[in-house]
DNA sequence: CTGTATCCCCCAGGATACTG
DNA sequence: CAGTATCCTGGGGGATACAG
């Protein structure tokens, strides 16, 4: 694991100027948002923006993620600084994942696009079926 | 192609009660979502914000991605109704692809995450720093 | 309960060649 | 230029067993 071959220089652009390199494959940026958007990230992420929760809530609340992927998951997003791990000296044991105000941040900007997303879905569903139709004999 | 199982229902949930079914692996928009968020998605997206391109200037601005990855991913771009592909007739064949109105929301969402973790990217960074710490003589 | 270690399968996706 | 068709490999990720 830590893996990544990122180097810690990144462009600081404006919206407007849209110079980032994350265009390119060296870019830090890029395993990060990986790890957000990723199959299991956003999910997860997605869960604990709702509340604080236990390995195995989380298992159950992000439907059809295995324990390994989960575990995969939880350390990536803990070591980019997103997600917060409290383990109480307990037994049996007891441990706690929350979002970090980064975490939090990063969490809402992604329900933002799954909303812009769900609330167009109709729209999605029906471009999809003209698409279908339109090359769907072959 | 075309194998998504996708059934038409989803639920409008606000900004506050998240009881969305992003979690189930049945839900539609999910896919979507994966199309967005995917590897290459985020950045064709990205790229075609900027400015409308054609293939091959895509797949230069694009770092990294092969002909059939891109290809693919302007299909189900495409499909979607984000992206949309203006062929015209002309020998050599000359193809344009550009955003959608849905595609440009979609991308300015996109935008607003890219930018919320390139800002913190130092954050990560030392985040990284410290996990690695931590736990790196393992 | 909270994970880690192992095995192994499958397909995302890269390389290459070819067509219109 | 704009792609499709084919082949092939690596590693993503599931299942299972085990450990603290």
């Amino acid at each position: 694991m830590a893996s990544d071959t990122d180097t810690g220089s990144m462009s600081t652009d404006s919206f407007d100027s849209l110079a980032f390199d994350v265009f390119s494959r060296a870019c830090p940026s890029r395993s990060t948002l990986e790890h957000v958007t990723g199959r299991w990230g956003g999910l997860t992420i997605g869960a604990l923006y709702e509340e604080s929760l236990r390995f195995n809530e989380l298992r159950r609340r992000v439907d059809g993620v295995s324990e390994k992927m989960l575990s995969q998951t939880l350390h990536a997003l803990e070591r980019d600084g997103l997600v917060l791990r409290e383990a109480q000296p307990v037994n049996p044991p007891r441990v706690d994942y929350e979002l970090t105000p980064f975490g939090r941040e990063v969490a809402e900007k992604l329900l933002g696009l799954i909303h812009c997303v769900e609330g167009r879905m109709d729209e999605v569903l029906a471009s999809r079926a003209r698409y279908d139709e339109a090359r769907g004999g072959r």
